[in-house]
DNA sequence: TCATGATTGTTACTTTATAACATAGCTCTC
DNA sequence: GAGAGCTATGTTATAAAGTAACAATCATGA
């Protein structure tokens, strides 16, 4: 979801199920739009956006869950004959550091940022039943860590916040 | 640290060097506290607090370090001379079923449970300079979040909030 | 065109984690 | 105390996640 909003579910012919992995995913433009997005990420820090990222980033975004990465090795197989494990994680490794994706730490796995700035603090809300992970902002949240920090003196650097649980169509 | 307070230096003749693996661990009687509160736990549960799962939580103790999978069966090895991959991790389920450890979803490693009840809310303040972790309560983030998840409507079944930087004593 | 750095190919390996089935040990009941 | 039933551990094998090191190739600018 690219503005974490209103899901609008379009008419099956608009959809491009062939590409669709998730049952639920309701193709809403969200893969092309980050695509495009990515393009204009990689050209304004003057990076590559080579093929295998593209596809990388491609794969992570046919749906709205978490990928792991067995699964994108056999995804990306076909179209990258040769690819490896080192094949992957580079590509990851690239998306990771331009903010094109998170990882997702307690799935070891990787979801397409929707972030409309990159970096932006974000809450992870993951669905045990459909998978789908959402991403949210969360400025007040991070108040009250800071609040916390404080305290404790730590100076924060990376952080990692999610949470399991049942979306609001699941439940 | 037991209680997540202030950090008492006893001379050294008090510290149990010889089983303490973290170059900054301070031997405190957090070890020893935890394992007494183990066996209580235990008892009260009805549950078997056996050798091996003795063992996997001292070990996790000797440091207030997370402790990786592969660590943890090179360090038991010598005492249970049997262990494989499989005893440690039935081990810590069990240890992670009560309570008594948590996971570190962002480290893939385990640390103890210095809760003084269990299972109540916390965050992970993960330093990467000693790589001491410490665990603080959160009920005031976790209000704030319990909002955003009614805003989400996404129901909460764990959560994981671990936060990496420098702590105040590498500060 | 050639040098340089970035990217990808390739091989090998480490670390993390789980599944499946066998064996041993505890505990309760008869 | 025998034995049934459950829990815990032993054992083997394998899946999944991730990294290191070096070679080959490609893009780009001097």
């Amino acid at each position: 979801m690219t503005g974490g909003g209103l899901r609008v579910m379009p008419p099956k012919a608009e959809m491009t199920g062939s590409e669709c992995v998730s049952p639920t995913h309701v193709h809403c433009g969200c893969r092309e739009k980050a695509i495009h997005s990515a393009e204009q990420v990689c050209n304004q820090c003057g990076v590559r956006f080579t093929p295998i990222r593209r596809e990388v980033l491609k794969i992570i975004w046919e749906s709205h869950r978490a990928v792991k990465a067995h699964d994108l090795l056999d995804r990306i197989k076909p179209k990258v004959g040769t690819a490896k494990p080192a094949t992957d994680y580079r590509a990851l490794d690239f998306l990771l550091e331009q903010g094109l994706i998170h990882r997702v730490e307690s799935l070891n796995a990787f979801i397409g940022c929707s972030c409309s700035e990159r970096q932006h603090e974000q809450l992870l809300l993951i669905c045990i039943r459909c998978h789908e992970v959402e991403e949210r902002p969360c400025e007040r949240l991070m108040e009250a860590i800071a609040k916390e920090l404080e305290q404790a003196s730590f100076t924060m650097q990376r952080k990692a916040i999610e949470i399991h649980g049942i979306c609001g169509r699941c439940a």
